[in-house]
DNA sequence: TTGAAAGCGTTACCAG
DNA sequence: CTGGTAACGCTTTCAA
């Protein structure tokens, strides 16, 4: 008979509490270590025992506590994932993917969605308070957040963004590359006005971008280039649209905007509000390749992201740093994919 | 000087581990309780005790452990949010809502994404396991496993469903009452032979709008009617339109459609592959009011559904149900509100 | 207000 | 292979 001290409950499972490893291992006539192991990976225990405990803990509805696992093991099994706009179009896949891949790791996933980019200064203490093993984060870090985090020793992995003067784990798109190809590719069609509709300040995305636009037209010898930004999303899209129309007077041959929901803003503002056609009178080109980017009204040419492979390759990253800590930091670019819309006359494929 | 057997980490620091509040109950020479009572809310705590335990803390880069918090307390703070298809754009807009008000309460959220609302017999396991204080679902359970969860008495809110035989709490937009509007002022627009585009066979949503329709469908005494099924999303819309015609031979005064998303899908298929002029030969609607129906270029007839007041409604009657286990069981049930976008002859509001 | 000590439900280590 | 016992880092009586 064990000397600890009984829980409160011992009196035949009437109470409201849960099962512990202690109540399986009267109710099996074994110790409470041997119903510990029954439920662990590298376990040793006879099949005898194994069945024994299997079978008092399916009577009692016994399931390991992950809680106090998480306190002895120094792993929680949880990864917290940081994503700023939720209702971005593009996050629900990336999110999606993330914790398929996590579960299958048996990971479970903490969810911080941030309203802004910067509201991340709570959310890191939580993080830390509930000691997930590492963070995924789809959202910008200051360097003071940084050093929290790098003082508890948590890996991170930056989804889409990177850290300047800090050495950090990375997943990302070349932003930069996908601009200059739908940029080369605009030129080479024969545009030479451009609108650069430009995505929110606080968003290193949206910078990345519109560096790579502008660098390209650059190289390219275009200088009629008019910029408005504004938010992401389809409201801001159509309120651009109608600045740069004001600002220039008249269409640019070519608007590049920050993403997909922005250009099919601009393609429905420049439709119902100047009649221009789309692409007959004017380019329009997005960023992201996401599902409405592929509605026929709007077919738009863009760059398409792999997004299952970046998520899943981040995911992959993150549980490597890990189980082990000691992996320097590594940054993995992805290139995205240019989608032959109908929304911007380019030259055909095969040209 | 404690009793306690010292950690490992005692001799300065340097270790990877991180700091507790022995370390730092020792760094401010008081006792550890002192400085647990510190990090409570109704804590009873000297000023001067409070001052010094926190610069200990801060320097320290001391958090409390909220795993083995919750370990004593037996409240993990944490509850498990069960979504099954992400990418339906409508999720992300309730789970933004949903982990926002969950936040606000100091309550962080274990993401469980489904691939199918079928799949929920593994993430039940790892929610108990986790020790999650309440479960939100927008995924339908098995008598089963809503037994399991009984049984462990965590309180589980339904969100868009609700379990027969089976008193849950629940929080839903009345499907049925939104496609009777939609019938409603279709047929008093003049609309006589209808379709209707049905969702997945799994999901409860789509069933009961499928039934909402068809009810008020026979009430009106319409008869000539066609159903054709698939799963939700826009490439279905368009391929279940085409099987639609098919099957007809000719276009329908009406579709409706199960979500906005198929809905686009139909209106697309419609122009694209049919050359009907949406609303002029067709009518079309769908249901949810979510983002994209907001296109200019579709516009879509559709019930919006409250999604802010439902997802908050939500998260507080389960934070309710967790701080009140015995609070009695509770449905509530939002009107949605008819959008009459363009993309359905209806008659004018005011007539 | 403060401190000592007893758990919370596990896993880890160590004899047998 | 099995059982006993010491942590894990906290909250919570209970005395002082």
């Amino acid at each position: 008979m064990s000397k600890r001290p009984k829980t409160a409950n011992n009196t035949g499972m009437t109470g409201r509490k849960r099962a512990t490893s202690y109540d399986v291992a009267k109710a099996a006539g074994v110790s409470q270590s041997a119903v510990s192991r029954v439920f662990q990976d590298g376990a040793s225990a006879s099949k005898a025992m194994r069945d024994r405990v299997v079978a008092a803990a399916n009577k009692l509805g016994y399931r390991p506590n992950a809680i106090a696992r998480g306190l002895i093991t120094q792993r929680s099994n949880m990864v917290a994932v940081v994503i700023s706009k939720l209702t971005n179009l593009y996050y629900p896949e990336v999110l999606e993917q993330l914790t398929q891949r996590f579960s299958e790791q048996g990971i479970r996933v903490l969810l911080f969605a941030l309203e802004h980019e910067g509201d991340a200064d709570k959310v890191v203490d939580q993080m830390l308070q509930y000691r997930v093993d590492g963070i995924l984060t789809a959202a910008m870090f200051t360097p003071g957040q940084m050093k929290t985090i790098d003082n508890a020793h948590i890996p991170v992995v930056f989804y889409n963004r990177t850290l300047k003067n800090h050495q950090v784990c990375s997943v990302r798109c070349d932003q930069e590359e996908g601009e200059r190809w739908l940029v080369d590719e605009l030129v080479r069609a024969g545009h030479r006005t451009f609108g650069i509709i430009e995505g929110p300040a606080d968003s290193v995305v949206a910078s990345e971008r519109k560096m790579g636009a502008l660098n390209e037209l650059a190289n390219m010898g275009i200088t009629d280039i008019t910029i408005v930004s504004g938010e992401y999303g389809y409201e801001t899209g159509r309120e651009c649209f109608s600045r740069l129309m004001a600002r220039r007077g008249s269409a640019p041959d070519a608007v590049i905007a920050a993403s997909d929901a922005m250009a099919i803003g601009c393609i429905d503002e420049a439709r119902e509000g100047y009649a221009l056609k789309v692409p007959d009178d004017i380019s329009i080109v997005g960023f992201d390749g996401v599902g409405p980017a592929r509605f026929a009204a709007y077919d738009v040419t863009t760059i398409r992201q792999p997004v299952k492979r970046m998520a899943q390759s981040a995911a992959s990253m993150l549980i490597e740093r890990i189980e082990n800590p000691d992996l320097s930091p590594e940054k993995r670019a992805f290139s995205g994919t240019l989608i032959r819309g109908s929304s911007a006359r380019l030259r055909s494929a095969d040209e």
